[in-house]
RNA sequence: GGAGAGAUGGCAGAGUGGUCGAUUGCGGCGGUCUUGAAAACCGUUGAGCUGCGAGGCUCCGGGGGUUCGAAUCCCUCUCUCUCCGCCA
């Protein structure tokens, strides 16, 4: 969520920010600016009154020490009607700070100045492309065909075990997965970032960290008995291991990567869109994720985004980089590119990685500060990014390097599969 | 699942109704001494809200209650530890 001070100290400014997602708040920021005041008005009123009651208690304890069982007893009799005006009062406060958050939530991150403004995914501009484009035959087979003909990704059997969106991996096909995570976690450990293993499942306050709660949550799997949710990418536990936690300025950069399998509900999606590993309810990814100084969190963005691209032509798969309009960026990023491969036998560019900076949306709702060495507090950046999700990865190897002898592997990756060719 | 114990500042650990936001130790920071360091000694050292400021208010796991007054008493929830049971 965006700070007070975001809001207020420069409502112009503000304006014209959201407005780049198409966000009209002059309204919810005369609201909140309403808001404020009352309880800024609120919460002075009930400290002084406060303060009196605990000036009577105080001398009521030093009277009773004293022996003057009468003056106590008296000034005891005052503090009835403070404690009556107390409650009422702090009754007004929390209700206007419930609604002031709630107002505050439903307002999205300040996007970048870099942001193109657009409504729609045609409005994102494309900042290069990269890889080499394969030419495949006429007759070339989409990767849920060639699954089945080599007999490494089972759709139906996944459906008879669970449903439809949980495959199951099979031969070669489970050792590419295996493979693929490997050599992704490797070159995140090589570019500096530490690998951890999180919990699959996360309590309802590191939902509420990561802002998938309280309105997300039909597109989180639901542990009933005991209130867990699944994770939908490994950001949520990751980001929240950094929940209250308070840094100091050395602590920057604070560079992660975890494997972990997603869950997605994802309800609602039908079609072509959903063929084979187009999209999944289980799926794999490795993540990327840092905490940033805010001073350099752009560059830590541009990084992760060299570091993504690397890794992408080390698979030497054709992809291009976009950076995403107003319309089409996320909720609480305030700068994203998103990472396409082309998937040549679906003739379609497919999402693999979505990097983003969320400056301190995230952090201020994660209570993630840093001191600096005033000992003054600030609110951290996170970024994240994928490194990446496996099944689009697959379709398009799968699809591109498709020959009459068989599924060609990447070089880099025949040494974590210890084959070259799916035959 | 059964029984018991506990949750206090970065950490350890006092405090069982009244100047306690909290003794003390360790750690951190500053200083004295030293060519430098260590040791020793002295000082300092939680966070949030609010106010120009002096200051005021809140926070001793979370929530509620008793009381003029709660870290301290009561209720409740969550979590942790120990023993037993079960188990990869």
């Amino acid at each position: 969520m965006l700070t007070l001070k975001q809001l207020r100290e420069n409502r112009a400014y503000a304006l014209e920010r959201l407005a780049v997602k198409g966000v009209d708040a002059a309204a919810t920021l005369d609201k909140i600016e309403q808001l404020d005041d009352t309880r800024k008005a609120l919460q002075g009123k009930l400290d002084a009154n406060l303060a009196q009651q605990n000036a009577v208690a105080k001398q009521v304890g030093m009277l009773f020490k004293a022996g003057k069982q009468d003056e106590a007893n008296a000034a005891k009799a005052t503090t009835a009607a403070l404690k009556e005006e107390s409650k009422t009062l702090e009754a007004q406060l929390r209700e206007t700070e419930t609604k002031l958050t709630e107002t505050i939530v439903t307002l999205p991150n300040f996007p970048h100045i870099s942001v193109p403004k657009g409504l729609s995914a045609a409005d994102n501009e494309i900042v290069r492309t990269g890889g080499p484009m394969p030419e495949l035959p006429a007759d070339a087979k989409p990767h849920w065909e060639l699954a089945s003909q080599y007999d490494i990704i089972d759709f139906e059997l996944g459906v008879k075990l669970t449903g439809a969106g949980f495959p199951v991996y099979k031969g070669k096909g489970s050792a590419l997965q295996r493979a693929l995570i490997s050599f992704f976690l490797d070159c995140n450990t090589a570019a500096g970032y530490t690998e951890v293993m999180p919990p699959l499942m996360v309590n309802e306050a590191s939902g509420f960290g990561t802002g998938q709660l309280p309105d997300k949550e039909g597109q989180m799997y639901h542990v009933n008995l005991d209130n867990f949710y699944l994770i939908p990418t490994a950001e949520v536990p990751v980001t929240n291991i950094y929940r209250d936690v308070i840094l100091n300025e050395s602590d920057f950069p604070i560079k992660l990567t975890a494997y972990t399998p997603c869950f997605r509900r994802e309800a609602g999606s039908y079609g072509k869109d959903v063929r084979g590993l187009n999209r999944l309810h289980q799926f794999d990814k490795v993540e990327i994720v840092q905490i940033s100084h805010p001073d350099v969190s752009y560059q830590a963005l541009d990084g992760m985004v060299a570091h993504v691209e690397s890794i992408v032509q080390k698979l030497e798969l054709p992809y291009r980089i976009v950076r995403l309009c107003g319309g089409d960026l996320s909720f609480t990023s305030a700068l994203t590119f998103d990472f396409e491969v082309y998937s040549a036998a679906q003739g379609r560019w497919l999402e693999v990685s979505s990097v983003s900076n969320f400056e301190s949306f995230q952090a201020n709702r994660l209570k993630l500060r840093w001191k600096d060495s005033n000992k003054k507090m600030h609110l951290a950046h996170t970024l994240n990014g994928s490194s990446l999700a496996l099944p689009r990865i697959v379709a398009a190897l799968l699809e591109n390097n498709q020959t009459p002898e068989g599924i060609r592997i990447p070089k880099v990756l025949v040494p974590y599969t210890r084959f070259d060719m799916i035959k």
